[in-house]
DNA sequence: TAAAGTTACTAACGCGCGTTAATAACGAGA
DNA sequence: TCTCGTTATTAACGCGCGTTAGTAACTTTA
């Protein structure tokens, strides 16, 4: 194997010394260089096909270049999440323009501190973005108080760290609201995931609310709980089904689970929306092709995925914005899976 | 900010040197430590809350640590795909395992050779996993005498790079007779991407296969290329009722693809498969709740995954398998979306 | 002409760790 | 007592780069 090329190769071929070629290389404009130099230099590190070394570069300026994106979830429910792949899509596009590296890692319930300080103590990362927090998270206060910046996308009540979400609660108001106004009374919800997701929660207090503000009572037993995946949407919606208990419409917080609902609906014979209305939340890319195509709550993915990038950004820049939070908008994308009872 | 704490300062609490702190904390047993001692070092390191600066290691060690997962797509194409988070999935389950990190990029076409070099010589990452290649690839003449391990998620002919694979050629052929062996004799084809991605390309001759094989004519008119994603499907499916060609049956060699070829059937009062017998290709999450539940060739995602990790780790260990391509198998799961002809 | 800038560049240190070659301690054998 | 292995430990170098403090040359001002 040929030895690596180094700056000082760059030095010796230019002839001049290696901080004259760090200089350039690195566009420092605090010490002004002659022209000649610079294209001396430049042509030098061209020829000999130079690349500065990543670790060397990181060990020296105390910047990786790279961020974390960190997962709160088991690989299997990664697997087939289709919110996920739009995120990456986002993230990926805008680190790309700040020859930015992506690292991807997930964190299990139970071992988040070990997790965190691993990666913010041992500097694999500049920055992280941490997707879906728990509530019962271990080891957010270490995040803190962690001498890297970090973005929640997501929210949690009480943390100190900087956030970026939607407003999880009025968004499913806003669903739910949507199918009072069509007539509906009994009107169950399917929750995305478990209640430690705070996305969880925040739904189906949104939900509580909706029901609340209409005058109707909440009954805990059209309640069913989630777990990200398909599946899980086909198997709480039968467990509903299978209840004693009656109703007219669905609020599935979650596309994905919504999938699994349909089928649910159409093994037991019912129509959507002719027996059941249902609404879901996520828009992901699939809702216009469902049948019916589904009413339901977009989540600006990509735009959730970019402003995390940057509000991280400028955390990294020690700029901190005075607001911690940044809320994007939501709304309802009407489509065909409800109809009113109203006529 | 505190000052970082560094194996000199474990080495200084334990009494010991900065090198034996090193040998202790590597598991290094080519030098005999007395217990006692490893003992000393291991709770002043724990006392300390001592993490190894991974950049320093990465300069010291060449080893980064890190693998590459390099998609060869846009942004835009990998927010909707299905694919995508069953392979990340698998890779971060076993890399976790592993301790390593999971760095993830996408290639734009044109500017491959430049994203590898870059990538592997400035040392990101100690070796790479290439996602869907395509035949046109400029970088990897350039991959094949880079200084770190390769592995190709897909196959190229004429490559010498290792490669996990499955016989796309094969499944497709599978698919297709599937359909012959029903009695359907005019089967048009939506391939799930553009020529240049191997597998395409190589999905298409399995289909051509299998029509030669059933002394059935190839008709190109009765063939469309779609682009990964749902809405492609949607217009290839469109494109091919809008043309005065007959056929029973299609053959869509991407999951992902077959949900918009669903939806554009219909819409066209076309049901399946009464009207139109369906085979698709990947076996993603969704399919068995499709409406039919489609018949699927079975992709093996996750042990795609993980075989090209572990193949990439024996390359980093320069054990080199004499066959370097893993071929893995596809079956073909049989669902609702066909019907017999043959009564 | 000397002093005081200004421009263009470099020597040298430090980042934190892995690792080799060398040393010290210690008992066994002669 | 002296030599010869072990065994346990360390000094010191190198990985490749960023960066500060400093030097040399060259121009401007008094």
């Amino acid at each position: 194997m040929r030895r690596r090329i180094t700056s000082q190769d760059v030095a010796d071929l230019a002839g001049v010394s290696r901080t004259t070629v760090s200089f350039v290389l690195n566009n420092d404009n605090r010490f002004s260089i002659r022209p000649e130099t610079v294209e001396k230099v430049r042509t030098a590190a061209k020829q000999l096909g130079y690349y500065p070394n990543a670790s060397a570069r990181a060990l020296a300026s105390n910047q990786t270049k790279n961020i974390g994106l960190i997962i709160s979830r088991a690989p299997q429910y990664i697997a087939s999440d289709s919110f996920l792949p739009q995120i990456i899509g986002g993230l990926l596009d805008v680190t790309k323009q700040h020859s930015q590296g992506l690292l991807l890692e997930w964190v299990e319930p139970g071992q988040q501190l070990e997790t965190y300080l691993e990666l913010t103590r041992s500097h694999h990362i500049d920055g992280m973005i941490l997707m879906t927090p728990r509530l019962d998270d271990t080891g957010l206060k270490a995040l803190e108080e962690a001498d890297i910046p970090v973005v929640l996308m997501g929210h949690i009540p009480g943390s100190r760290l900087h956030s970026v979400d939607v407003d999880n609660r009025a968004a499913a108001e806003m669903a739910v609201r949507h199918l009072v106004d069509l007539g509906h009374t009994k009107i169950a919800c399917i929750i995305n995931a478990a209640r430690p997701y705070t996305s969880a929660s925040q739904r189906l207090e949104g939900y509580k609310q909706a029901l609340e503000q209409a005058l109707l009572g909440y009954n805990e037993y059209l309640v069913r709980e989630a777990d990200f995946d398909i599946k899980s949407g086909f198997l709480q919606m039968n467990s509903l089904l299978d209840s004693s208990e009656e109703f007219t419409a669905v609020f599935v917080a979650s596309d994905n689970v919504a999938v699994g609902a349909y089928a649910a609906l159409r093994d037991a014979g019912l129509s959507v929306p002719g027996d059941i209305s249902v609404v879901g939340f996520d828009d992901i890319p699939l809702t216009p092709f469902m049948e019916p195509p589904l009413t339901t709550i977009r989540m600006p993915a990509r735009e959730i995925a970019q402003q995390s990038y940057h509000l991280l950004m400028r955390l990294m820049k020690r700029d901190y914005p005075q607001n911690p939070e940044v809320l994007l908008p939501t709304d309802l994308v009407l489509r065909q899976s409800t109809r009113s009872l109203i006529d």
